[in-house]
DNA sequence: TCAATCATGATAGTATTACTATTATTTTTG
DNA sequence: CAAAAATAATAGTAATACTATCATGATTGA
């Protein structure tokens, strides 16, 4: 059996995974760009933090916007990893669904098994700057790369599990594509803007908030 | 009667709306804006576009960020024109807030009274670009200095009617924040991501989902 | 083993951006 | 109509997001 899911090779120029110095860029760029957000990250600075230059970064990414890419995209594959794990050998339909919205909205534990490394740091570079990777005047023709086919197999799957248990639900992809999304937000909101949410840092709710929405539309 | 609209004073440096270059700024602002992305879009075009120069636009914004979250915050004071309009003189709770979901998550009529020229293209500008605005390493700054406040009243005012119509249910800013958010966040799926929602530009379906939820969460 | 290849390092250079500063000119207002 | 205020014109700066070139050190394959 095979888990290992094909990186897109539009995301990179040479495979960062093939090379130390290329998985030093990961994990020194994860790091880097959550501790001084996307807009102020450079190469030039990645470059300094990993004893390398620029130009060796720009052999391996075309920019700073695919080396974001590339890091989303490999958040998405934990998450599809993670989902597999959580529904293999179950039948059930609700029980899938439940453990899908449980990997896509909860907080992942390091103790689970599977647990990989870089993903708390990878899901704290998500909740602060997906949204940047996506609003652009780029996000058609990177669609057409294929840049997005894992994201959109994951809700294309959960949003299956939907369909399943209430086949005249009207609107099974916008129902996970939402609490997907939101998972994310409320966590930037609990600890920027707490007001706008009922979920803390230290009590999370998010995840109980999703599978209630779930439960509610579709029993 | 004429309709005023006042923005924050802490997002500007001198009032944009007190004279014809500084409207002119607003108008072609966010046209610029919504054509070129917030990336792409400089000061020093937009002073091209209203034949006026980069020092002058400085004069009455601190830097581009600002003029977004000026724009921005314009948007949501519409908003809170709109829904004061929606529940003026409406006794029932559970009334006030259908009205509200309408207004937060539905789309603008330019037939309805009230309708300001601006809302059709702002909104625009918030679908695109409002994400940019919030996830900055600034936003807590920001959020001291009151930029938020008008979002945060508007999320708490209509929790507020959830609370009345159901005094038990335990996340009532977070069911809000989260239909205001999604609202944009699937119209811009519709146009650029289309699997992963069910509303299409052309059959709109974001405030029907948004008021199947309300409906079902809180029956 | 030795040359060829390849990855990386070192360095330089460019157009653009996001401003700041200064002075001239026009417009407003008391 | 003079003073003040607003705007225009212009110049300048540090940083950014790259591109280009060439040297060097490591790997490989004959």
């Amino acid at each position: 059996m095979s888990i290992t899911i094909q990186v897109n090779a539009n995301l990179y120029l040479k495979d960062p995974k093939s090379s130390d110095i290329g998985l030093k860029m990961l994990k020194e760029g994860i790091d880097l760009i959550n501790v001084l957000g996307f807009e102020a990250f450079t190469f030039k600075k990645l470059a300094q933090n990993i004893q390398s230059t620029e130009a060796t970064i720009y052999r391996y990414f075309e920019n700073k916007h695919s080396f974001l890419l590339y890091l989303i995209n490999w958040y998405w594959e934990i998450i599809a990893y993670r989902l597999m794990l959580a529904t293999a050998n179950i039948e059930d339909p609700r029980l899938k669904l439940s453990n899908s919205i449980s990997v896509l909205t909860g907080l992942p534990d390091p103790a689970q098994f599977g647990f990989i490394a870089e993903e708390l740091s990878l899901k704290q570079l998500v909740i602060q700057e997906s949204g940047k990777a996506l609003h652009t005047k780029s996000v058609d023709e990177e669609n057409q790369d294929g840049i997005y086919l894992l994201y959109k197999s994951i809700v294309s799957t959960v949003a299956a599990y939907v369909k399943q248990l209430n086949p005249t639900f009207p609107y099974p992809e916008m129902l996970i594509s939402t609490l997907i999304e939101n998972a994310n937000q409320q966590r930037f909101f609990s600890v920027h803007l707490p007001r706008l949410t009922n979920s803390t840092p230290e009590k999370d709710a998010v995840e109980a908030f999703s599978h209630l929405i779930i439960q509610k539309v579709l029993e």
